[in-house]
DNA sequence: TTAGGGGTTCCAGTCAGGGGAAGGTCAAGA
DNA sequence: TCTTGACCTTCCCCTGACTGGAACCCCTAA
């Protein structure tokens, strides 16, 4: 199978592929005209790393979890382990993005946002007051 | 002002300001022995693009929101403009994560976690339904 | 004079790919 | 047989917003 059909199948951009085998997450076989031929177990193993990526896994992480998804006798609690890990992470962005959020949507609604120069967005960036 | 001073005083670490200045962010002057002469204006704008950095906001709009807090004549409005923008960012992205936690919450309660093989967070990554 | 703690430039790396050039390969139609 | 166009290949540079490090210069105090 070519890049193409994979890249369809897996929903993955074709650089994305190419680049998941350049950092040895995927090793498809080669025809001899030099294409990649990829397997059902290399679509398998993308679609794999597709929705893993698409949870926020960094690609270290999925790294960690194809192993222990190939590995028949992992441990369950590895995979937990990688797993709350990055939902700590998750939470953490969650937290600060809110709140900036909260910061940001006091300081626009406080905005009158007309054609007149004064400005409380500015006020408050101008502040020293961290 | 020698830069030290002015990374105490703006809270940004040394090599962030002299990156502002090849962006052409801050234009400190030169003492004539090549260290940068940084005035109480140039501290003064540091500290703003410290805290439009914190609250997430892009350099480009640093660049822009700078521009406007220097523009005596601006109208209110264009501020208000870029802040809620990056406001419907911030949303978006709060969003983003706050799905990728709902998945993965239940995936990470649902796994025993365990020194059994049986995961379902690894059974759900391998699932083409996306 | 020397030691140290400033400062300077320049180069390379981060993360996860994206854009695009230059060129090889394949299948279908004229 | 030739050509067209879709597909594939590698290669290199670009992104954002810095960070780390090397090699070197400057200033002050002991």
């Amino acid at each position: 199978m070519n890049i193409g059909e994979v890249s369809t199948r897996a929903d993955l951009p074709a650089k994305t592929i190419r680049y998941y085998e350049e950092i040895g997450l995927v090793k498809p076989l080669r025809d001899t005209n030099g294409y990649r031929a990829f397997r059902e177990s290399d679509v398998h193993k993308l679609v794999f790393l597709g929705r893993a990526r698409a949870l926020g896994f960094t690609i270290e992480d999925c790294r960690a979890l194809t192993a222990l998804w190939e590995d028949k006798a992992r441990a369950s609690a590895d995979v937990r382990s990688i797993a709350s890990d990055h939902l700590i992470q998750i939470e953490a962005k969650i937290a600060d993005l809110q709140a900036m959020h909260e910061t940001l949507s006091h300081l626009v609604s406080s905005c009158a946002g007309d054609d007149r120069p004064d400005c409380p967005i500015l006020q408050s960036l101008e502040k020293v007051t961290r």
